[in-house]
DNA sequence: TTCGAACTTGACGTTTACGTAAACGTCAAG
DNA sequence: CTTGACGTTTACGTAAACGTCAAGTTCGAA
């Protein structure tokens, strides 16, 4: 495993573009070393990506995944710092469970759309296997 | 409980502008019944409307949407429509899990980085009434 | 040293999900 | 009978999140 990537690496692994690396750093999501003018991608930027990803599966926008990713590296600093950190992870949890009830809920919608469909099938199963019968006896 | 409403009062009822309802019903998500020019909306339609915001506060496109909502209502048909409606529905529940394991894996890590921060925390903590100390005695 | 692949920075185009303004119809109240 | 609140359609504007050229730079291999 090498210790640092060019932009198209992580593209590849990812499956993203190098457009959009460079756009998410241009929003300030990344920012890879430079050699010379060139981008050089290490872990860290990495561990920003997947998590950037799993935002955009969630749901929440560029400004609100810079403000998630902001919480991981913000760990260091003083007393104030911390505690008003804190805050704003209660709060990210928050939002993270609400959005687990609303997925719950429509798992339950949907079981209880499977179950009548299922229902359905099965008096429509009896229904042709009763056809069936009356052919077979005329 | 009245059973019907007007355009303005499902937009306050629930949050929305006229014009996103409109927009809505012109992207086929909503059907509401017409006085004259007039819209009427009525239970059925409160419903689509409940479960567009869901879907949106999970971060579907209105195009998913739509296709979510087809389903609700589409439990009527034949064996073939009924099988294919059953599969589009496991389909969206994987989805669905996929979403919820993101949801458990955020907040995994937001419950360790707030682990680091007390911890950071408790040490300041010490840290200053240890110069406390010193002051008193000096 | 020169070629091509990969990189760079603009700059403009595109899609989604509406906002906003214009211009007009309707209807109950004063 | 006109005013105001509400409704209508049509049309253009906008923000987010990139895609898509264009035009130039860098760098390893031939």
């Amino acid at each position: 495993m090498p210790s640092s990537f060019t932009i198209s690496d992580l593209a590849r692994e990812y499956d993203v573009t190098s457009r959009t690396l460079r756009f998410w750093e241009s929003e300030g999501l990344l920012s890879p070393r430079r050699e010379g003018p060139h981008r050089l991608y290490h872990q860290r930027d990495r561990t920003r990506v997947k998590l950037i990803l799993r935002g955009q599966r969630l749901g929440f926008t560029l400004a609100e995944i810079r403000e998630i990713v902001g919480l991981y590296d913000a760990a260091e600093g003083e007393a104030g710092q911390l505690s008003y950190l804190l805050r704003r992870i209660a709060e990210r949890r928050r939002e993270l469970l609400a959005k687990r009830a609303d997925i719950d809920a429509s798992l339950a919608d949907l079981a209880g759309v499977a179950e009548n469909c299922e229902r359905r099938l099965a008096e429509l199963q009896v229904k042709a296997e009763g056809s069936l019968q009356e052919e077979v006896l005329s």
